[in-house]
DNA sequence: TCTGGGGTCCTAGGACCC
DNA sequence: TCTGGGGTCCTAGGACCC
């Protein structure tokens, strides 16, 4: 296939080849991964037909954006996701940036993801725009093979969404993904299990899950380059040089073994929220209000989804980005903002950066259980007697009247609390 | 160039219990 | 007086993923 076409083909011994005219034996290949191209971005040319062919960046405005989403034409000038936006602007002057719109996108990915799931129940969503699926009983059903459903996929994907996907097919979740990243975008990789290695060994380290910058690092201090000098090193010497749980990972994944199957339901385990300044802030008294609006962020969510949480953290970010972290674990799950926002101040007041300057602060809740199994036991806490209530009494009131009508009840909170 | 926001998982040390 | 080993929970930090 040619340059600058989009990749749709198979792995052979001779390499990927168009699978056009050519059998594919890909019976064992029945797991798909779905990539969205550029999905903001893709999202963001849909609403705004006159962009499409311009560079078009989704990302923070402000001095210290970075870019979360560039559509295929703003890569050309070196633009990736994560790069700050002040550099991204200097690479492509002329480039379209839109604010990230989340709510959107959510709404967006919402529609994709009953797309896939009208194909299979085994879906697995790994983020907003990518999923895992396990076709073997679709493929039973409607018959075609794993093939076959890629390009229904791909096709309702167009048709219905108006979005391009990227497939990547094979025996395994972690194959499956390699293989869609490398025919992106607009791409089909089928990669049989008899061609996994060939397809893997001359891949760069940093194809593997869980490799990283500085993982990137270690290896090449060890003398391994691709995929294939990772699996030809013995598995204990990757364990004593990067450490139990990652060593072992390596180990597999360079041989392509990984049997963690397509799991639909996963339950979250933390809710966060967290804000970088637009310069750095060191009034103790706004970092103390901040705390107080994150957490009623978190509590919003927690109860919205009906969680509760025992643990409560907080995240500092000195001006020179170094990071603390503080934590406790409470008697009981709250999902109540102002226990989390009492815990959050105490633990910046006690972190020892009362004072300093600091560029982000966040908030999280994790050790989270379901709410009704310990909602009247908060109604008792001597700490915040009714404080459940009233905030329940505010999730309605938005709930019916939208978010301008809570606003003056959320500042007198600001205002007046003293923890 | 100067670094977002939402998450997951791992490591390591200390407390505590048996 | 000196000293086990294992298990669980908690905390802090860090790497990584999208």
């Amino acid at each position: 296939m040619e340059r600058g076409e989009p990749m749709r083909g198979v792995m052979t011994d001779r390499g990927i080849v168009p699978y056009e005219g050519h059998p594919v034996n890909d019976a064992d290949c029945t797991i798909l991964h779905i990539d969205m191209d550029a999905f903001f971005a893709s999202v963001e040319e849909l609403r705004h037909p006159d962009v499409v062919r311009r560079p078009v960046l989704v990302g923070g405005t402000g001095p210290r954006g970075v870019v979360a989403s560039a559509n295929y034409q703003a890569r050309r000038y070196g633009i990736h996701s994560a790069m700050p936006m002040s550099r991204a602007l200097r690479l492509c002057p002329h480039a379209v940036v839109f604010p990230p719109d989340h709510e959107t996108y959510r709404r967006v990915s919402a529609g994709v993801m009953d797309l896939l799931r009208s194909i299979t129940p085994q879906v697995e969503q790994l983020s907003v725009d990518e999923a895992f699926l396990d076709v073997a009983g679709a493929d039973r059903r409607l018959g075609g093979g794993p093939l076959h459903i890629a390009q229904l996929i791909r096709a309702r994907m167009r048709a219905e969404q108006g979005l391009t996907c990227s497939v990547g097919i094979a025996a395994t979740k972690f194959v499956a993904k390699l293989a869609s990243t490398r025919c992106k975008p607009d791409g089909l990789l089928v990669v049989p299990t008899r061609h996994v290695t060939a397809f893997l060994h001359p891949l760069p380290v940093g194809a593997l899950w869980g490799v990283g910058e500085r993982t990137e690092q270690a290896l090449r201090r060890m003398g391994l380059r691709t995929v294939g000098d990772v699996a030809r090193t013995p598995p204990d010497t990757l364990r004593h040089e990067l450490g139990q749980a990652l060593g072992n990972q390596l180990a597999e994944l360079a041989w392509g073994y990984d049997p963690r199957p397509v799991t639909p339901e996963t339950v979250d385990k933390s809710v966060s929220t967290e804000e970088t300044f637009p310069t750095d802030i060191h009034d103790p008294e706004r970092i103390r209000r901040e705390l107080l609006r994150l957490s009623e962020k978190v509590a919003r969510r927690l109860r919205a989804s009906g969680q509760a949480g025992r643990t409560v953290g907080v995240k500092l970010r000195r001006a020179d980005f170094s990071t603390v972290t503080r934590s406790r674990t409470l008697p009981e799950p709250t999902d109540v903002a102002r226990q989390i926002a009492a815990v959050a101040r105490e633990l910046y007041a006690a972190s020892g950066l009362v004072g300093a300057p600091l560029r982000l602060v966040g908030v999280r809740v994790e050790g989270l259980v379901s709410a009704d199994r310990v909602h009247h036991q908060l109604a008792l806490d001597e700490e915040g007697p009714g404080w459940r209530a009233v905030e329940r009494l505010q999730d309605e009131v938005v709930r019916r009247f939208g978010t301008g009508a809570l606003r003056p009840a959320s500042l007198a909170l600001c205002e007046e609390d003293d923890v």
